[in-house]
RNA sequence: CGGGAUGUAGCGCAGCUUGGUAGCGCACUUCGCUUGGGACGAAGGGGUCGCACGUUCAAAUCGUGUCAUCCCGACCA
């Protein structure tokens, strides 16, 4: 490709728009462009990247023994009712209607429309195993697009589902993907690490996700792991051992009794106002769970964590109370009292969740529902109900591992794959089934696979770049090496960038020969920022049969031969295809 | 959904307070000059100032509404 025809634009500057690194250098250097939020038109150069991503997809998942099809961006409502999920997506699923005013979304995800295509064409266990998988753009109408590809409304993503007959299939299955997984990313140039996970509105129950490590912005969840052992999970699933704290409040309150303790609306007003500490108090939390309203119980010093608190009580969405409806709440129930002063004591008809920090407390301090008022040297018995007891608190730095008992660490990370054990959720209620040696009629035991295919380039952009541009990985660059010749209109030097250009594109490498009439300064800027893993120079030095060769990943210069260079960049792209 | 901000040429911005018919840098076109890290000079092309309504002799500028974009919060009672 000669550099004078390239479709590329590269700004002078960042995007005023843009936040992290990825987005703010695959703009400038003319890779994508917003066509309105969150939605992004791949130019010649970033669409380069991205087949390339997907090919290395398609031959290890090919390897893996999946087959690929094509299933429709657009889908029809009626299947979604099938599967329930039409009430429960929420406003992520796209809804749209036909002129006919019939009810469609864009898919988010497939697994209605594979599961109808399973229920078709798979009736015999004969059949099965199967692993089916697309690579297709997907929508989902986020309620906060950001970070550019990281987090776009309209993304490209490889989603595979398997088809198996028992547990034992499924989980064979599961570890194929898995290794496939790591391969994949891998020859993408990423180091991933696969971290347990909540199966979130995918559902199923074994889940994983495999995780760009970060430290930037740009990572949006929290993974813990330990250096001491193999545990890692998501913030969302992780769990921990704590350390000894104190529990039992019986040196601090003789008796159960009401004590007035005014003004002490956030819980450290409160451990202040009793001079305790904070493991003293049991804090009530109201959420809103499905529309309807659910009481959390955890220690005071511990955090809630939304996801495992949804998953508790088997719902769908999940968030905090606003003031007005724990006060709508509380009129309902009898009680005129504010946040601060909440107990769950009153509430038979509402759910109460309690988590597995509260189970050993004694002679505690709650609220009794009356504004200035706790309830002081309180136990269990004096809530007037049973207790569930479930694990719904957030993970903390510092506390211990499940595994190892060695403190746990956290980090951020990037998602760009995820594998989920799906089990019977889709193909029980869709009715997709196979007859069995029997002849009877089962359902499949389903897995599904993903992979964000332009999430995972603005995670190798994220993890490879420095001040003056982007250092893609050979495998996922767009073009392999840049040809520069310093002046266009010197005849050697020209004539020998050419001769380098015809001899590499002989063999097979990706190049680009910048020709514009542009000073050296030009080029180079340019060819950095646009990230080529190689460029040869032309220059002055060519009189002495010399070119320039220079690693854009470690900077490295040196000088050789034409057809050395050749040979060199010629070596490099072999050892990564 | 709440809170904050911003919409002026492809990109980055000024002008708005104090209304008078739009400007700068980059990019683009042409010519000259230059050619190893985003040169220089000259001459050009490109904008219904997000949109609508209103105030006014006159609106990018003032008012109302609307749309879009971006940031923050989505939490501890």
């Amino acid at each position: 490709m000669k550099m004078s025809k390239l479709f590329v634009q590269t700004l002078r500057e960042y995007p005023s728009d843009a936040e992290v690194v990825s987005h703010k250098l695959l703009v400038r250097a003319g890779y994508i462009r917003k066509l309105t939020s969150g939605v992004y038109n791949y130019l010649p150069l970033m669409w380069r990247v991205l087949k390339k991503i997907e090919n290395i997809v398609r031959e290890e998942m090919d390897n893996a023994g999946a087959q690929e099809l094509l299933m429709p961006f657009v889908q029809p409502k009626e299947l979604w009712e099938e599967s329930g999920r039409w009430e429960v997506y929420g406003k992520e699923l796209m809804r749209l209607k036909d002129r006919h005013d019939r009810g469609m979304c864009l898919g988010p995800t497939h697994e209605e429309v594979i599961t109808s295509v399973a229920r078709d064409g798979l009736k015999s266990y004969k059949q099965l195993p199967v692993n089916l998988y697309q690579i297709q753009s997907k929508f989902r109408d986020e309620v906060r697009p950001r970070f550019g590809l990281l987090r776009g409304r309209e993304f490209i993503m490889k989603d595979a589902y398997s088809f198996a007959t028992s547990q034992e299939e499924l989980d064979k299955e599961y570890k194929n993907m898995w290794n496939a997984y790591t391969r994949i990313f891998k020859r993408c140039g990423l180091d991933t690490k696969p971290v347990q996970s909540d199966s979130g509105a995918i559902g199923g129950s074994v889940s994983h996700e495999f995780m760009v490590i970060t430290d930037t912005d740009a990572g949006e969840n929290d993974v813990f792991y330990c250096n001491d052992c193999d545990y890692s999970a998501n913030s969302n699933h992780a769990i921990s051992n704590l350390p000894d704290a104190v529990i039992d409040g019986k040196d601090y309150f003789k008796e159960t009794k009401i004590l007035d303790t005014p003004n002490t609306h956030s819980i450290d007003e409160l451990s202040t106002f009793l001079n305790i500490p904070s493991t003293l108090i049991l804090k009530s939390l109201v959420y809103i769970v499905d529309k309807k309203p659910v009481i959390a119980l955890i220690r005071a010093d511990k955090t809630v964590e939304e996801t495992k608190l949804l998953n508790a009580v088997g719902g769908l969405e999940i968030r905090i109370a606003t003031s007005e409806e724990i006060a709508e709440l509380m009129g309902n129930h009898g009680f005129n009292t504010v946040p601060g002063f909440i107990g769950p004591k009153g509430f038979d008809d509402v759910p109460v969740i309690a988590d597995l920090t509260v189970k050993d407390m004694k002679n505690y301090v709650v609220g009794i529902n009356q504004t200035d008022k706790h309830l002081v040297g309180a136990n269990h018995s004096d809530l007037n109900r049973e207790l569930n007891y479930v694990d719904i608190r957030l993970v903390e730095r510092g506390e211990l591992c499940p595994q190892c008992g060695k403190p746990l660490n956290v980090t951020r990370g990037i998602e760009v794959g995820n594998i989920f054990q799906l089990g019977t959720k889709y193909s029980k209620p869709m009715n997709a089934v196979y007859l069995d040696q029997n002849g009877k009629a089962q359902p499949y035991i389903m897995g599904c696979y993903g992979i964000g295919i332009s999430r995972t380039a603005a995670a190798a952009v994220e993890a490879h770049y420095d001040e003056a541009g982007i250092k893609w990985p050979v495998a996922i660059a767009p073009y392999h090496v840049v040809v520069v010749p310093v002046n266009i209109k010197d005849e050697l030097q020209m004539s020998v960038a050419e001769k380098i250009y015809e001899d590499l594109r002989n063999k097979g490498v990706e190049v680009v020969l910048d020709d514009r009439d542009e000073r050296a300064g030009v080029k180079f800027k340019d060819a950095d920022l646009i990230g080529f893993p190689f460029r040869i120079t032309v220059g002055k030095t060519i009189t002495e049969g010399l070119v320039e060769y220079k690693i854009r990943e470690t900077g490295e210069l040196l000088s050789f031969k034409p057809e050395e260079a050749v040979e060199k960049v010629v070596e490099a792209v072999k050892a990564v295809i």
